[in-house]
DNA sequence: TTGATAACTGAACAGGCATTCACTGCAAAG
DNA sequence: CTTTGCAGTGAATGCCTGTTCAGTTATCAA
């Protein structure tokens, strides 16, 4: 039998993961090589084999991790109340997750053009099964007459990227509390969509 | 004294800026090399080296010269006006020149972590010169009772992400005119700030 | 204690990297 | 028609790249 207690693979492959996640939102994918996130970890790069296929595999299993974490947290939402309770919810939330992830967020948008086209196929659909979970709240809300939007599609590309926007510059040592962040940001978008 | 007519800097210079900028967009900086560049102008990697120091100035001209375009054509718009006409124009304004120059936005967003400290800081500051123009138009008309903001610094933020979200997804042979994007844009952003 | 094997090393492979530079060809100035 | 010097070549420099693999080590099961 294989051995149980005493494997480090199991210490290893997640620490290979932080270690490549860290590095490429820094520097990103291409400038940093298997050497550097091998030296990261504290083992020699063939090691990394024993983790991934290949590096392109490496940056995939990332990306896509980081989308089913996020559509498995956007899931625990609740799906009832008016469209307005519903939209507070989902602002509240996307700031909330994303602002404790920038580097997974910042890879998962900067690094989409280091995928192959198979590999981004995926991660775009996830990408799109989230934003139609948005698209839906505000057509019921503009079906119901609570929201006024000229077109749905659009304001759901534009409130995510308002949102999203905030990992650019809000620091956990900076004036704001997370929930005065997320307070203002509710305020904008409410008056944005509402009838 | 040097050749005037027939002198080939003044075409492969800007031929040398239009490779590496589209090049860049598609791969990113870390990604191309001296030698794609220098094959899609056509010459060898060396010749490089008579239009820029380095791979490194090469993008960190890229990036001023488009700032420096932004802030010259912001510059030509009216600074009178009510603050809602001007908020309007600005918006317009940023739409419609990040729709038209979709490889020059990606990298100024997208390659700032490659810019050395010095490059990163020069940016950063025009960066914020053209920002502090939106929040001086939003200031004044909080001041003047247009606008109804908690805080003038975090919608100048969400407004311009919003915006610049456009590139993401605006298409040219999709349904919408860039008039019809504009006019999106401005309901969502006239109602998130009026009073 | 023995045998199995997961985990890892370290060297090797073939190729690409940014940058430098002696040199060439050529167009224009005088 | 000679001189000037710009624009570009192509080879060379030293270094880094992702990936593979035979061999080593350490820990477990039996």
């Amino acid at each position: 039998m294989a051995r149980k207690t005493g494997s480090h693979s199991e210490i290893t492959g997640p620490r290979v993961q932080a270690a490549a996640l860290r590095l490429i939102a820094q520097h990103g994918f291409a400038a940093v090589s298997m050497r550097q996130i091998a030296a990261e970890v504290g083992v020699q790069a063939g090691a990394l084999y024993n983790y991934t296929n290949d590096k392109q595999t490496l940056l995939f299993d990332l990306l896509r991790t980081h989308m089913e974490h996020l559509l498995n947290a956007l899931g625990t939402l609740p799906e009832t109340g008016t469209p307005m309770a519903r939209l507070e919810a989902f602002c509240r939330f996307h700031i909330a997750y994303h602002i404790e992830r920038p580097d997974e967020v910042f890879i998962s948008y900067m690094e989409l053009r280091n995928l192959s086209a198979d590999n981004f196929a995926a991660i775009e659909a996830l990408r799109r099964r989230y934003e139609s979970h948005l698209d839906a709240i505000l057509k019921d809300g503009q079906a119901a007459g609570h929201f006024a939007l000229d077109d749905a599609r659009v304001t759901t590309f534009a409130v995510i990227a308002m949102l999203t926007g905030v990992n650019t510059w809000y620091r956990e040592d900076g004036p704001l509390s997370k929930t005065d962040l997320a307070d203002l940001y509710w305020t904008l978008v409410r008056r944005a969509v509402a009838a």
